[in-house]
DNA sequence: GATGAATGAGTCTTCATTCAT
DNA sequence: CATGAATGAAGACTCATTCAT
């Protein structure tokens, strides 16, 4: 199996680093949201981690809302650079899809290190803060699609065989592996062993004979 | 398609009906809660919306958990009655799965309406309230094992020709499911929809040809 | 040591027999307020402690001041008899002050079981309920004074060994009384056991050499 | 009279002077715990009465009891402060007595302006927040004990004379002084002004000839 | 007479945010 | 830049009392 991505281009350390006091109080953001949600984690606490006064955070952002979005944006940017790397390896469809979807989801296992409030962070994201955390998965869902369609083109791969277009194709592998990131327990280590089993099991019925 | 449930005989307004104070106080506690979360539904609110007084509240529970729990219960209830009946209806492997997969998912879109506050409420009942609010899933993986195993046997359906047992097709199903449902601004009716594409999707490669 | 009252004439049973539903209802009270004061004391308290409906107290007394005010007469009723007993004794002028300190105190601590609360309950009396619970008080004071003066014209005190007035003498014994009354731990038993004692020492230097 | 301690080294207005924040909540809580007694008074109150936020008060404090305890403990650090003082004074042993339990009781009268709340206050302390106050109360009693035995080995006090031993004398002493302390309408000038006279009366008898 | 159900006013406590220094 | 101190608004929960049955 290949290395889906070069972890030293991008990693949560090169994001978080600990340089300026923006950076601890995004860090402590992360890492205090990830162990107890938006709502329990109180700005006192931020700033306990920080290192802080509570009132310097107010000095770098304008209240809790706008560290979060902060933090989401960080989360995103390091996503998006993992993503686009994920699409220039050259290897099978099946491992460049493997290779995407780790990109996307294994890094939200990542970064939000598979915390139970992450939808309660999505919610929030979406309802009261405007953060369009929905956008970038729409991105992926095209690319996958995109994908998919190119492979068909080379004859990678033959939809015909299951009667389905590329759309309902990268629909059901991003319902699949959404729902294996969703699995209770789940780390990123094992979302990563067992995704290539998942892509196969969907894909088996389109890989042409003299491919398989 | 065969008609899932027999939705005359358990409604969400049968579990609601507003007889009773304490019914009122869960169906507000049920709209409130999928409208704006746990934590930003005060117990104020839970009292205006239920046209009590918040003393009131605290005759019939003992606290704003209490309520939560009890509102839980009874979509399980419901949840519950609507599996038995899937199980129970006799038609194809493929219907039967659709049927179950529905009793479980489309009932829980239909309680909570899709709410975007799903896992902020999930995140409470497991972490806060210790509700076990996986156990259902669980039995419901179980039950489409189960059903899957069945299918096999009887020759209905040939996991060898992917190379998969029956729990991988079961957890993949599962997956597939759970993304359907989470996808943004699904629907019971949209879900209810898509639900037999994804399906046969996933098992296609497992029919035999003289069935399909 | 004689007997300071004849115990059957007068006791707590007798004063809170649980006939009606009223004794019932100041029964709980008086055990209540005992056992955790006044303002810990809650109506739903008193009325689960009764055995009634809370509305059920509120056909009988106008409200939680009214239950106490009651309990108090009840008590005060069975110290005043027991005073008159007291003062009917016929014995030496020590054992007669020793009989009456005991029949106002010695009921008090019997009747609120020496309970911590005791002086909350004496607060709430005073201030919020205009309960004149010091007049008894007043009355033993001067039924104190009169014992002595008593025998000081009876030569069986000599109030000028010590250059003292027979109020003051009276106002000490009934300070060091109080006083003992309040020790920490002390019971019905240990005071009445200590009382003899106490007198005698207040006592001692005014007794005539031909009687001591 | 000597004067029993030096007013001027330790005083009420010394431990409650209105500089901090903290000081004044500490007075607003004596001032209001001494006119309305512990439940009555309201968080709400004691900031109008402080004339600060209710949320500061919690900035200082963790709460009501916090607030309670603090207040409990400055009393306590100035009674200890004047008890070391009247131990200090060269004079008679009546007069180091009447020292001592001014130092004590005087102290308490001054600073809960012999409030009628003092035992709901007592018993709160004791039994809901857990702060020692009996045992100051048990100091005093072997300091008074120890006063009394050591003016006996020198001969001013002649305790065979009425058959006592220190430790009664000391008792009834004690008793005396609580119940003039808990006299209706005690002042602390009241208080100090019967003093004397109480503690004579009880030492009369054991006073050597050639001293009195 | 007795009660189950209901409530308005009040309790203590927390939180995101601001401001003078 | 950084902060200690302060706060208004809101949160969950309790209680003595009332009323229709």
């Amino acid at each position: 199996m290949v290395l889906c991505y070069d972890r030293s281009m991008a990693t949560i350390a090169s994001v978080t680093a600990s340089g300026s006091k923006a950076d601890q109080i995004i860090a402590a953001t992360r890492s205090l949201f990830v162990r107890y949600g938006y709502r329990r984690t109180s700005v006192d606490d931020i700033a306990r981690e920080a290192g802080v006064a509570k009132a310097t955070l107010y000095l770098h952002f304008s209240g809790k809302e706008e560290m979060f979005r902060e933090m989401i944006r960080r989360f995103q940017l390091l996503q998006e650079e993992r993503c686009a790397a994920a699409e220039a390896i050259e290897t099978s469809v099946e491992n460049k899809i493997v290779a995407l979807i780790d990109a996307v989801y294994g890094t939200t296992i990542e970064w939000f290190e598979n915390t139970a409030h992450i939808e309660e962070l999505k919610s929030v994201a979406l309802h009261e803060i405007s953060v369009p955390v929905d956008e970038p998965v729409q991105a992926f869902r095209r690319r996958l699609t995109r994908m998919i369609k190119a492979a068909e083109e080379r004859g990678e791969l033959r939809l015909s065989a299951v009667g389905s277009s590329a759309q309902d194709v990268a629909q059901v592998l991003l319902f699949a592996a959404y729902g294996a990131k969703h699995a209770a327990h789940a780390t990123h280590a094992s979302f990563h062993a067992a995704l290539p089993g998942i892509v196969r099991l969907i894909l088996v019925g389109m890989i042409p004979a003299d491919i398989a």
